[in-house]
DNA sequence: ATTGACAAGTGTATAAAATACACATATAAT
DNA sequence: ATTATATGTGTATTTTATACACTTGTCAAT
C-alpha cells in the first residue's frame, strides 16, 4: 500500500446524484444551492463526501436523504469523475462517484414543502445554470445515461401509477427522449414486448374517450424498448 | 468537508484493469501473482493504489505499465467496486475503480518475455482461479462490458493487423462473443455498415483460396455491430 | 337530444433488416 | 489431375419497423 508514503494530499470520495423527474412533460433535475465554500451560493447536484465507515450505496442514499428528504431512492452508478486539482483550496484529492435516480413527479412537492424552496429546486434539463465543481459535466453524462436506462421498462415504474394507460406511457417516453412516436406503432411495440398486462379497466382522463388501464408484468427483464 | 472529522480509517482509491486478448480464438485476461500480503501468492487483476498526485487515467496506465510492461494502453472505465471492510488488516477504506483494455495477441509474448512468466500470465476467461480481493466479481463485470464494447468496430483494431480479411474479423467476433455467425450474413452486415474498405489486395492464409484484404475506415463511430 | 371537440382505439400495406440456405472458386498438397 | 480446405457470392423468406385514416366514447355547449 503506497498511499501512506506518497501523501501530499489526503484522498477522499465524493458521491454525487443526478435525480430526475418528469414534470408537465419536462425532464427536470434536482439541484441544491450550496451554503458553504467552495462554490458558496452556486447550484450543485445532490451529494457530498463519503464517510469512512459507510458503503458507497449507503453514503449516496444518506446524502440524498439529508439534502432532499427523499428516502431510499433506487440509484444507478454510472460514472467516475476525477477531481484532481479541480477544486480550489481543498487539501484533499477527491474523486466523484456519480449516480442517477428517478423520482415520481408527485414527490416533487413534498421535497419543496419539507425543505427551503430557495435552496432546493427542480430545474428543466434544457435550462441548467452553471453548477459547482464539475457538476455540469457530470449532469450531462447523467442525462445521456438516463435516456439510455429509462427506456428499460421497470425504471419507468416510479414515474407511473400502478395502473396506467398506453398514452400515459407514451408521453413519458416522449418527454424523456425528447421525440414523438406514432400512437399506433407505439402501442403495437409495447404490447408485443409483453411487459404490460391489460386490467380490463378503463379510465377517462380529460373527459375524452376512456383509455384502457394496464399494469407492468412482474417478469420484465429491463428490456430495451426504444 | 466532513472527511477529516469522521476518520476511523483513511480513504484510498484502487485502480484495477482487466486486460483482455484473443489467443488461438480464446479470450484471455492478464493476471499477476501477488508478491505481498494481503492475498500473497494469489492471482489478481492488474492494478494498485492510486497516488495522490496523479489522475485516475495516469494512475491506471502507470500500474499497467509497471506490472505488465504494456505502455499507453487504451482503457475504458466501466465500474466502481466498494471495498469497505472487504480487505482484511488494511487500515485504509478503499474503493476500486475498474477499467478494461484489449491488447493484440502478438503482444502477449512480449509481456511474458519481459516479465517473470511465473508471476504474469494470460488466463482463459473460461478457467479463472480464485482471485485476490473482489477481483473475481470485478472480472465478471469486465467480461460482460467487454463483450458489449468490443462489438464496436474501432476497439477491434488493436486485435487485427492493419489489413485483414472478413473471415479474420468474423473469427474475432466469434471468439469474443462465444457464438458463431453465418459467413454470408456476417460479410453482408460488415460491408453494409461501411466500416471497412476493400484494398484490392488478397492474401492466402492457410493455402486455401486467397481472401480479400480490408482496412478500417477512419470515419467509424463505434457502431454497434452485433 | 344533437352537435362538436378531443383524445382513444384499431388494421393494413410497405419498407427495411435479419435470417436461412447451396454452389462455384482459388490455392496447396498429393 | 485430383483432393481438401476455406473463400466468395445471391436469393428467397421471415421478422421487424414504419407509414398512414377512420371510427369511437366522453364531455361540454347548444
Amino acid at each position: 500500500m503506497r498511499v501512506e508514503n506518497k501523501l501530499y494530499k489526503n484522498q477522499g470520495i465524493h458521491v454525487i446524484a443526478s435525480i430526475f423527474t418528469i414534470d408537465e412533460g419536462k425532464v427536470k433535475v434536482l439541484l441544491i444551492k450550496r451554503k458553504n465554500e467552495p462554490f458558496k451560493d452556486n447550484w450543485a447536484l445532490v451529494g457530498g463526501a463519503l464517510y469512512n465507515n459507510e458503503s458507497l450505496e449507503y453514503g449516496i442514499k444518506r446524502e440524498i436523504e439529508e439534502k432532499s428528504g427523499i428516502k431510499d431512492l433506487d440509484i444507478y452508478q454510472f460514472g467516475v469523475f476525477d477531481e484532481l486539482d479541480k477544486t480550489p483550496n481543498i487539501p484533499i484529492r477527491m474523486i466523484a462517484i456519480a449516480y442517477l435516480g428517478i423520482v415520481d413527479g408527485k414527490r416533487t412537492d413534498i421535497i419543496k414543502e419539507s425543505r427551503n424552496t430557495k435552496n432546493v429546486d427542480w430545474f428543466d434539463i434544457k435550462n441548467i445554470p452553471k453548477l459547482a465543481f464539475s457538476h455540469n459535466e457530470i449532469l450531462n453524462n447523467a442525462i445521456e445515461k438516463m435516456q439510455g436506462l429509462i427506456v428499460q421498462s421497470d425504471i419507468l415504474k416510479v414515474l407511473l401509477p400502478n395502473e396506467f394507460t398506453i398514452p400515459q406511457l407514451q408521453s413519458l417516453y416522449e418527454g424523456i427522449l425528447n421525440k414523438t412516436f406514432d400512437r399506433r406503432n407505439f402501442r403495437k411495440k409495447i404490447l408485443s414486448l409483453n411487459i404490460v398486462r391489460d386490467t380490463n379497466k378503463t379510465i377517462s382522463i380529460n373527459g375524452n374517450k376512456p383509455s384502457k388501464l394496464y399494469v407492468f408484468n412482474n417478469n420484465i427483464q429491463n428490456k430495451k424498448v426504444f
